[in-house]
DNA sequence: TCTTAAATATGATTTTTATCATATTATTAT
DNA sequence: ATAATAATATGATAAAAATCATATTTAAGA
């Protein structure tokens, strides 16, 4: 359902969200070292998110990126949006092209409803909220 | 969530569950064909398949592949976890080794219940049950 | 204004997944 | 028995996803 790429960049965002601000940036180095994956390739997640206006940046020196309040008020499925595409998330489970809720695939009517659920989650939960859940320990990011 | 080979393994067992049984066993090409996935790829999940008892198959002259009623009885689920093995199916969405109930991901609370219902349902339907949905009319396989 | 520190852009490599090809083995019918 | 037919086993190639490397651009501070 997620890419690996995905969940990087969700790991990256959140953790943003729970660091910095637009007095403290925080540079590539030092966010790929606690969120566990590789410096190069999170840089390249980072930009085409800061590219889309999920996250904030500025370069040179003090530089760094950083979620600004704006960024913060956006759901979760904007991440996946830039990272994975609308496509592969709304996509039928068995990538049946004509597969529709009048005419659903064999396995549509057991996933749909989950399916369409999640989506919805992702829609309307902000990443801030999703920090301030992990601010009060109501879920856990280990780091 | 399922890999491409996930996808195509389903279509090929529903497709026998449609149009095999025991005294008429269905060769690759004409699964394939109709199904629309390569013969060579097929060929290689239906052995898979095979050799983990999910679908029947004879070989030589008037052989092929087809589902006994043992066969059939089984769930969905046995499919997938054959093909994409079962961490695929059950591993956090954030691919966090230390997610679990006690100590939850940001997105396990999203995401974790349509999960769970979502496996629950792969895991009670069989095999026969959702090849009955599709004679019904109650679901379409493209072919 | 010059040096340094940071992101950005671009592209190369590696690994995984998907796809293709071929030789072997088992079964049926002659 | 033997020839023909179909699955099986194994491995090669191609495409996509993940990972790594490097040169360029921008901004800050001396």
């Amino acid at each position: 359902m997620l890419s690996n790429s995905s969940k990087y960049a969700v790991k990256a965002v959140l953790f943003l969200a729970l660091h910095s601000n637009e007095d403290c940036k925080i540079m590539v180095k030092d966010i790929s070292e606690p969120i566990n994956v590789p410096q190069a390739y999170i840089a390249k997640l980072l930009q085409e998110l800061s590219r889309a206006n999920i996250i904030s940046s500025t370069r040179g020196p003090k530089g760094g990126f950083y979620l600004s309040e704006t960024n913060k008020a956006q759901p979760i499925i904007n991440i996946l949006k830039v990272i994975d595409g609308e496509k592969r998330l709304t996509s039928c489970m068995l990538s049946l092209d004509m597969c529709n809720e009048k005419k659903p695939c064999p396995l549509h009517n057991i996933l749909s409803t989950s399916r369409t659920t999640i989506l919805e989650n992702l829609r309307k939960k902000t990443i801030k909220e999703l920090s301030e859940d992990v601010k009060k320990g109501n879920s856990f990011l280990p780091l």
